[in-house]
DNA sequence: AGCACGCCGACT
DNA sequence: GTCGGCGTGCTC
């Protein structure tokens, strides 16, 4: 028999590291079968079957066993081309991870009454849909600069402008959300399709309602991890048609197999919601990279100011900075919060220019107040000694939602009913630091007449009219409103720039410039107690010495993003060996730690160099192979392997 | 993960 | 004699 055979090449949809390779199967005479389609096929029994995808179709294998046979074709929908599955080993490769695990955050789950619909409706030729042919009235980006940004293989850096617009309908929405809008048009409208990875839904919905009005609905597609199931699919499945999309979505985006992409664009790449929660826990700023570099598509990275990498990355010429014009931003003052003591201090304990500035904004619009964190105050300590006070259950730190509930664990939930303290025995709890909350509460009553309305992560605002309120959001919940605030408040900034996190400026910067850009362009930003470097850069508006500073210092004490990390975590014994190979494979990596983690387990960080990535990556998927393929006699994977875990850093340099 | 294969203790 | 424990290894 020989040369009729088919053999069909096909990846695991499994979490389990030894299936971690390809797999042949013969496809039994007469069953239709193509690349890229879901398959169900024997796994070491005939009765038990695996899910997978078939990645190839071959004539010959190179297993010398025995083949079994393809034992079902789930659906002939081709949700696997060739191009993702090339990145997928890409992502996962310099991840050390699995090409499955980067599958499953790729590929939405598959729901057989969308899939027949959106079938059936393929088969049928009178319901294509019209070819887009140009955008309405475009407000334009300068030629010269959409031919930059598109061009093959290009990386740039587009700087987004501040301030607030409408859409035709008249919704508030950022100048940032139209100027990507408008470039997406652009590119459909040389029949490109574009994917747009924001942070998180209410960029989706800014960017949504930009898109809307300049594309049409049939050429606008979300691709969002947080939409229903089903409708995910059905938007994957009209990815997968020849006509030019524009995908929009968070991080899953990245991946989106729509065709002829001809720009890919990363907003705000600093926004912690681009790293993937799930092992191995991607980066779309590195998944877009990877994508622009295996595929020639040309890399976009978004925002009103770029993240350390991309600033790196223009540094060394690897991104270039797109040219635009200089656009509008309110001005914004650094102040100190006044102490008790300062005889100028309003009731809100605001310096009396702010309080007299709030006075006046509220006459005619809402004020914006943006704090750092939800709850009454950071945390909780003993009355008496002062000690910070930590959950009897977990060691978790307390918190004390709004001053008036009983304190909680802020990691494990469990309330703190008979607190004692452990040092002094004291049991009489207080709020530790100055607590925003009690700010608030304070402004509250300053303004009394003024309604106040709130947003955070569980109980979002999007807009709000344009009316005397008093608007409190945590970072990253601020709603927009027409026309913009006039007048925006950031508190407690130096908490939030000087936590030992290593994200902590950029974060920091990142959110404030996210409020300065939904004040009005008359408007006033002011920043309370912040001063330094940050508080002058925040105020002319220009990062750029700051941003070099820290790239110089992380540079200087080897940190990311000057180099790359992985942690391990494991028994002291294995993590050492495999700390020990690596630096045979890699000679130049090396460590931070072992710091202790837990009982019996240490935590280790490797450092190495970006042109040492791929053999150290290598190694340690190979390590996790080893591991998963040993003995078994303890059920929990004995070594832990994280790559770019920042989060590890941050934990082993404070507490 | 499952599941088969394999090499020692108690059973009709 | 053989039924079945779970320790070890492999899955096209």
């Amino acid at each position: 028999m020989s040369d009729s055979r088919r053999i069909a090449r096909v990846v695991l949809d499994t979490r389990l590291p030894q299936l971690d390779r390809l797999f042949d199967y013969i496809v039994p005479e007469g069953m239709e079968l193509t690349a890229g389609v879901r398959v169900k096929v024997p796994l070491r029994s005939h009765k038990n079957l695996a899910e997978g995808y078939v990645v190839a179709v071959v004539g010959e294998s190179d297993h010398s066993g025995k083949l079994a046979a393809v034992a079902e074709v789930v659906s002939l929908v081709p949700v696997l081309p060739d191009g993702l599955w090339q990145l997928c080993r890409s992502v996962a490769a310099r991840a050390a991870g699995s090409p499955a695990d980067i599958l499953r955050l790729a590929i939405p789950k598959r729901y057989v009454k969308v899939e027949k619909d959106w079938w059936a409706r393929q088969q049928d030729p009178s319901a294509a849909g019209e070819i887009y042919s140009d955008a309405p009235e475009l407000e334009r980006h300068p030629a010269n600069i959409v031919e930059s940004l598109l061009a093959p293989h290009a990386r740039n850096f587009l700087a987004l402008p501040y301030g607030m617009t409408a859409t035709d309908e008249g919704s508030p929405i950022p100048r940032s959300a139209r100027a990507i809008a408008h470039l997406a048009a652009e590119a459909l409208s040389q029949s490109q399709s574009v994917i747009i990875c924001v942070p998180d839904w209410r960029d989706i919905e800014h960017c949504h309602r930009a898109l809307s009005d300049v594309i049409p609905a049939d050429h606008l597609v979300l691709a969002s991890g947080d939409q229903p199931p089903a409708q995910r699919y059905g938007n994957y499945l009209r990815t997968l048609e020849s006509s030019p999309v524009v995908v929009l979505g968070n991080r899953h985006a990245v991946y989106s197999p729509a065709s002829n992409i001809g720009l890919l664009i990363v907003v705000d790449d600093a926004d912690s919601a681009h790293r993937e929660p799930l092992a191995p826990y991607p980066h779309t700023r590195d998944v877009a990279l990877a994508r622009g570099s295996l595929e020639g598509i040309p890399v976009c990275f978004a925002g009103v100011s770029p993240s350390l990498a991309v600033a790196r990355w223009m540094d060394m010429g690897y991104v270039l900075q797109a040219p635009v014009a200089q656009t509008p931003r309110a001005r914004v003052i650094p102040s100190a919060l006044s102490l008790a003591g300062d005889t100028n201090a309003s009731p809100a304990r605001l310096p009396s220019t702010v309080f007299q500035a709030m006075k006046e904004a509220l006459g005619h619009g809402p004020v914006l107040i943006q704090v750092f964190r939800a709850g009454y105050s950071p945390g909780l300590s003993c009355a008496q000694c002062k000690t910070r006070a930590s959950c009897g259950h977990c060691g978790g730190p307390l918190r004390s939602e709004d001053g008036a509930t009983r304190p909680a664990c802020s990691w494990c939930g469990v309330a703190a009913t008979a607190w004692h303290c452990e040092e002094c025995n004291g049991v009489v709890l207080q709020p530790r630091g100055q607590g925003i909350g009690r700010t608030i509460s304070d402004l509250g009553k300053s303004f009394p007449s003024i309604p106040v309305l709130r947003s955070d992560g569980e109980h979002p605002l999007s807009n709000v009219p344009h009316a005397p309120a008093l608007v409190i959001a945590t970072r990253g919940s601020e709603p927009v409103t027409p026309g913009g605030f006039p007048l925006v408040l950031l508190l407690d900034g130096a908490s939030m720039v000087q936590r030992s996190s290593l994200g902590a400026l950029e974060e920091s910067l990142e959110a404030w410039e996210h409020a300065i850009s939904f004040a009005a362009d008359e408007g006033i930003v002011y920043v309370t107690d912040l001063d330094g470097p940050p508080a002058l850069a925040l105020a002319a508006g220009s990062w750029n010495s700051v941003i070099r500073h820290e790239l110089a210092q992380r540079e200087a004490l080897r940190l990311p993003p000057a180099v790359r990390i992985a942690s391990l975590s494991g028994s002291s014994r294995d993590v050492e060996a495999m700390y020990e190979n690596l630096k045979r494979v890699a000679p130049g990596v090396d460590s931070l730690g072992p710091v202790s983690t837990g009982d019996h387990t240490v935590t280790l960080i490797v450092r190495f160099s970006y042109s040492d990535g791929e053999a150290v990556t290598r190694e340690l998927h190979a390590a996790r192979h080893k591991l998963a393929m040993g003995p078994r006699r303890n059920q929990t994977e004995r070594v832990r392997i994280v790559v770019d875990d920042t989060a590890a850093l941050d934990a082993l340099a404070g507490e």
